[in-house]
DNA sequence: TATTGTTATACTCTATAACTATA
DNA sequence: TATAGTTATAGAGTATAACAATA
């Protein structure tokens, strides 16, 4: 069965007038008890990962990358001559959803896409000098403010250990 | 500028045609290169995140319950008393999107909405019985089967360290 | 027949404005 | 006037099916 009626309408008459002080409740304006939400993993982990892509957003801002935009720059330099499958199957990217994605991205000019001679089919993604530039001033946005603030928040030690878990956690979970 | 058109077509010349074997450049079906990407911490966050809340999902599957309505129903078993505002602003949820949330979980009798007696602008949750029921055996599945998976991987202490430092981003980044 | 890029589509999350009933 | 819950709505993000061009 579910809660009783009257066992609902004393829960009911147990709660305080929220914050105006007027009330009697032992609660009054108090901060909830997150009890066992601060042993689950996957609590905090969501709650730290929103906290650190707000951040990334604030600190590259000027140039207007999100991180899933970034990332993508990051893969085509060090990766040159793929084409959309393999760029987007490597940040788990369904292909798709990627073509928007890169639309936007090819619409400020910061790569292009070029018809492969090999393989007419596929579309080889390239850097363009603009999103050379771009990603070197992204680079040290993240380097000077972002992950500079993560270091000065967990120290060095500690962030490289919760680096190393974070990866492992994602490779081989 | 762009990048040049010969230098695109170089570029797209110097590819290879993916992995059928019958292709000249060095990079054939190669894994791509993450390269400065395993040293972002957002990025390894959301992975790992993404394969944390799979597992969750996995583990618990015969309850049909979402992370995020595991830690609603958590979260109303140890505050009584408290109404949707108080709940949802602690879970980080904004208050139009929890009704449909609630919706969802009162249409499945985990839990009702009953009308203050003190304030009747609002609603205050309670667990039901069956919510109650549910939940107990949720924790056991989590505990059992999800955080112990964890614990498999990293060990217990790091993964104490691990959650300390998601715990501290999220609070304080 | 299979693969690449693409379109269309749908479903979830998230975010904001505005309404209602109460205070 | 302000607050709690709600509706409507819009925008991301994510997922699947199917098509045209090419292999």
């Amino acid at each position: 069965m579910t809660v009783s009626k009257t066992a609902a309408a004393d829960q009911a008459k147990a709660s305080r007038p929220t914050r105006k002080g007027h009330g009697d409740g032992a609660t009054e304006g108090t901060a909830l008890q997150l009890g066992e939400l601060s042993e689950l993993l996957g609590y905090s982990l969501k709650r730290a990962q929103l906290k650190v892509f707000e951040d990334f957003l604030r600190c590259v801002a000027p140039l207007q990358l999100t991180p899933a935009q970034f990332s993508v720059l990051l893969l085509l330099e060090k990766n040159p001559g793929r084409n959309q499958t393999e760029i987007a199957g490597t940040l788990g990217i369904l292909r798709p959803n990627f073509v928007a994605m890169l639309d936007g991205l090819e619409s400020r000019d910061l790569c292009t896409r070029v018809r492969s001679t090999n393989d007419r089919r596929s579309h080889i993604l390239v850097l363009t000098d603009k999103g050379r530039a771009v990603l070197a001033r992204a680079k040290k946005l993240v380097a000077a403010k972002h992950e500079a603030r993560l270091n000065a928040l967990l120290g060095p030690a500690n962030r490289a250990a919760l680096l190393a878990m974070l990866a492992k956690i994602a490779r081989e979970f």
